[in-house]
DNA sequence: GCTTAGCACTCGACCCTGCCAAGTGCCAGT
DNA sequence: ACTGGCACTTGGCAGGGTCGAGTGCTAAGC
């Protein structure tokens, strides 16, 4: 009994169940693959299977299903990347060419990774903190407000209205924003803080309480948490495709996607390429019948943040990954460009 | 047979087939509301209202059931307003003042109408048309690109980066800056743009180009369609409580939920106060068993935009309303104060 | 003239039953 | 090591009977 052959049934399960989303039993099995061996021998390799955690029926009379260690197995080993087709290419790189600035973009990729995977997709917008300062300006707004507008290499560009306690002079304006500017832009943001600090000690005492507020102001913009935490979803009428009883399969999942927080945990586990997450490797309960494929974006080499979808564990796992990759890749050189 | 008794009957039963969402009978209904008549006067009732097309049995033997035309008559004559309880209020309140800025707002705004109402919850950001422009900030970037930053009354920054053929001296740039800041701030967004055009006249022929650039960006962020269409939505996850059925009831309504038209369509309906919309009023063939709750919001008296809520057409509509009515006013209250 | 009690009737929900097909595990044979 | 054959298990499905909720109608009562 070759453990070759017992991976190919595995293999041949896990696709079959996939295709059908019925529990496949040994005579199908011989039939739809050319196994060159009669269903009884694919009963014993079953059997096998079954006992390493692989496979488990629903029932005794009933075919066998992946468990999430076959999955896991079949991703790890089993998996031959699919190239995605010329017409998916063509899509992806039309529907994301026409965005307009960076919102745009992520819009835009979470509506054609939803249609190409019909699953959730789940991107999260460029991370502040990887991005370096490309401009900062600061604008007198009236008498006592100042408008402080910070452009990053990602191209987000984030604004402040600072309160002062009284009017800087034009000078001092001036004079902050160039500083301010000399010192920070072509920085990363948390370095780009620390150089701020250094500043300080270069300007009259008089002017210290404006330039604190504004400087510390900016300091919040840069290290700050609420915009790394900006996620976008999309495509989530495609839980229509889990089982069909709502309040136990998808009810919960719904519940999850609102939970900004678990999504950034399951974005996050795709530290360094991409990454699959099946069931209880999501570490949510809720999240039982589903898997999560992500993966990091970025400009250049740095990732900037990461993106991905959300399906039930039985999906086409070479299909979304290739899907997933190739959105990844044509957002990355988009943000590279401009 | 009194006219009056009859729409108490069917008051009854909107309000029990609401709270247990089962088919009402007469006996049923002469227990829990004390009509002081038989069950049998009740029957007779219930036949002229369903010759009325306002209820409607499913089956021979069962109890009714409203009908779409059954609750707009509920809502037009025979809701009374509830109050919320303080306990709601509050919530609201210590909820929403948390915010920091204008997204925050509407995230916050999303959030807790989908908690108080258990339905979905849609907040449209604030329509830049409607709003007055605040502050116009030109900053050139490098050589050839320049930095426009429009701030509105709503508290609203949009940003654009314009490419330009040639680098602006700096003073044409400060020119065009106190120019365009003194002939826009305080008008209202389609006005401003008008205000631009005349002003095209007064700037030399050589620097007509850049000028044109810039104001034709401008007009675009003035009237900038993609901007007034976003829209925020949670509480998807309360879809749940419609009916079991995931492809007919749920997954259409999902579907519907990502088409940011028809969403914009449903709030536009709100365009002096509340508005409700049911079943086919909604306009829409897979909104068949909803209803939509909505109402214009805005600082002082002009409205911004609209939000609302969208549930079961069985749903608690004094309720609804009410949650959805306070929400507007007290988001109004806080956009009109910063 | 409106209301009521009574009654026959209808029809979905539920349960039980038996049957069928799918699929398995095992054993003996090659 | 593989295969054919066979007994066995079991969920799904169709058929049939019962039950109960609810109705409409009619005749009597206030």
């Amino acid at each position: 009994m070759s453990d070759d052959r017992r991976l190919e049934v595995l293999r041949a399960i896990v696709e079959d169940y996939v295709a059908t989303q019925e529990p496949v039993g040994s005579r199908a099995l011989v039939e739809r693959h050319h196994l060159g061996v009669s269903s009884a021998t694919i009963r014993n390799d079953m059997a096998v299977l079954e006992d390493e955690g692989l496979i488990h029926q629903p029932h005794t009379s009933a075919g066998r299903v992946p468990t999430d260690k076959g999955y896991r197995m079949f991703v790890d080993r089993l998996a031959t990347v699919k190239a995605l087709s010329p017409a998916e290419r063509r899509a992806i790189e039309t529907f994301l060419t026409g965005a307009v600035d960076l919102d745009d973009v992520v819009q835009r990729s979470v509506r054609i990774l939803a249609q190409l995977t019909n699953q959730v997709a789940i991107v999260q917008y460029p991370t502040l903190t990887r991005s370096t300062v490309r401009h900062i300006e600061i604008v007198p707004l009236d008498h006592s407000r100042v408008l402080l507008v910070v452009i990053t290499s990602s191209g987000r560009v984030e604004q402040r209205i600072v309160e002062l306690a009284e009017a800087p002079s034009e000078e001092l304006v001036s004079q902050l924003r160039t500083r301010i500017v000399g010192a920070t832009v072509g920085e990363r943001l948390p370095e780009a803080s620390l150089r701020m600090a250094d500043l300080m000690g270069s300007f009259a005492p008089a002017d210290r309480p404006i330039v604190t507020s504004i400087v510390t102001t900016l300091t919040h913009v840069f290290s700050n948490e609420r915009s790394d935490e900006r996620i976008a979803v999309g495509g989530t009428a495609n839980l229509a495709r889990f089982g069909s009883d709502f309040d136990t399969a998808i009810r919960p999942v719904l519940e999850t996607l609102e939970e900004q927080v678990v999504l950034l945990r399951l974005l996050g586990e795709a530290t360094a390429g991409m990454h699959v997450s099946i069931g209880a490797e999501t570490g949510n309960e809720s999240l039982a019948g589903t898997a999560v494929v992500s993966t990091p974006y970025g400009a250049d080499e740095q990732a900037l943040a990461t993106m991905g979808t959300l399906g039930p564990s039985r999906m086409d796992y070479p299909g979304t990954m290739a899907s997933v990759g190739a959105v990844a890749r044509y957002v990355g050189r988009l943000l590279a460009d401009g």
